[in-house]
DNA sequence: AATCAATGTGTCATAAGTACATATTTATTA
DNA sequence: TAATAAATATGTACTTATGACACATTGATT
């Protein structure tokens, strides 16, 4: 069941449950799935349904079941859109001002995720998924752009902090490739050689010892996230 | 209403709403109200009325209103049990795993707010509210000693980034003052020379031209946090 | 006048951030 | 096969931030 589908409750149905005050509201998860692809940032968007916001786009999104907890919800929504179930997710704000849904009291929890597009290009037809540039994004339905903006912001911070970009890469990669991503995300460029400082430092990487190939100039050298840094799921965070 | 008094649903209740399945669940506040005397960080707290936390202390919470803004809800509880209206909040995380609440499905959003107790001590007693040594605090009812620490994860990390802790100072301080509010938040000693240093950097203190006076010993200068900083309430911040 | 207890300030070494240029390697093509 | 194009790989000098550390000064107390 999609949010973009919960109706507004006919008066008869809200007095059935008046008494309890404060079961009016309910509680949604809305994903803001990041990828990259041709260079670019892109977020997982499916058209909206609602009338009030024809033609525009939203978050993959879902009610928290009243028997899962709420950090398990996103991993459900990506499991259902995306079929992936190790994926990177982060809690990053929960939005509820009364107006936010026009269809009745709907709070909704927003996380991020990072996916790698070129493995999950999958089920994206059956839904009316589709990707889309974040920098083309203009108008969203509900608040969704504001909770794109909060969390491309947080996906910013964290970036330089944790090694999380490399949910967006393939296995193996040059540095090129990499610095490519960080400018994506950053939208800025970035001076190569500090760059290359900069992760050298972190000590993330492993040297594969293996070149690129199949380009029309010198290839650079590939390498891999360190084994202890991948744990691609964190299922297990904080969470109460 | 407290989130403590709310009392497992009956199942003829449960029963009566089964059909809105996504109204299950209830969404509560939860503040971490810190303050500061006596050179240690406190926490605002009440006493668990709830058997399964029979001499627990808890947060000061209550359950979001039907007809209120999620981020208004705390300003609510603050007013409430404070007095206060002019606050600093910060919404910090939502907890919301199944088991968290004895009496039902009850999600959390956890805010911190910082507030100088020497001019709030009026309430206290209406609501069994008592301060306490944050350093002390073992156990909590609920998951609130989890929320607690999440708090206090974030109001360290924001108190270097933003003038944030002279909403636990007096309108006037010495830098002596405000260093020792920063280590009782950052749990450790700093050295005097850097502090002032990082202080001085930033750029947010007027200096009064006045100095302390009653202390058996020289007297520092005091200062004030500069007016462009001094926006106690962000009831204006993202909210969607 | 001497002592106590704190304030106020500066330097040096190290680490991190930023701006910037040259030699090297591979594929391409003339 | 030699020259060219396009990218890789790398180092240095400057600036700024951080952290360790010591001494002179002020005001109250004895």
């Amino acid at each position: 069941m999609s949010i973009d589908k919960l109706q507004p409750l006919k008066t008869a149905e809200i007095e059935k449950i008046s008494h309890l005050d404060y079961f009016k509201i309910a509680l949604s998860v809305d994903c803001v799935i990041f990828g990259y692809d041709e260079k670019e940032l892109k977020i997982l968007l499916i058209k909206s349904d609602l009338k009030e916001f024809a033609g525009l786009y939203s978050l993959l999104g879902d009610l928290v079941r009243p028997n899962e907890d709420l950090d398990s919800a996103p991993y459900r929504v990506l499991l259902d859109r995306t079929g992936m179930d190790d994926v990177y997710l982060e809690q990053v704000h929960t939005f509820g001002s009364l107006k936010r849904h026009p269809s009745g009291r709907v709070i909704t929890t927003a996380y991020y995720s990072l996916i790698d597009m070129r493995h999950h290009k999958i089920k994206l037809n059956h839904y009316d998924l589709s990707w889309h540039m974040v920098n083309d994004i203009k108008k969203m339905a509900f608040d969704h752009k504001l909770i794109l903006n909060t969390c491309l912001q947080r996906l910013r911070y964290q970036v330089m902090e944790h090694p999380i970009v490399f949910n967006l890469m393939q296995e193996k990669f040059s540095l090129r490739e990499l610095q490519e991503v960080y400018e994506a995300i950053l939208g800025i460029k970035l001076d190569r050689r500090n760059f290359r400082k900069k992760i050298a430092v972190k000590d993330w990487l492993q040297d594969l010892d293996e070149m690129e190939s199949n380009l029309s100039h010198r290839p650079g050298k590939l390498y891999a996230l360190k084994k202890q840094h991948k744990r691609k799921s964190n299922k297990n965070q904080i969470s109460g």
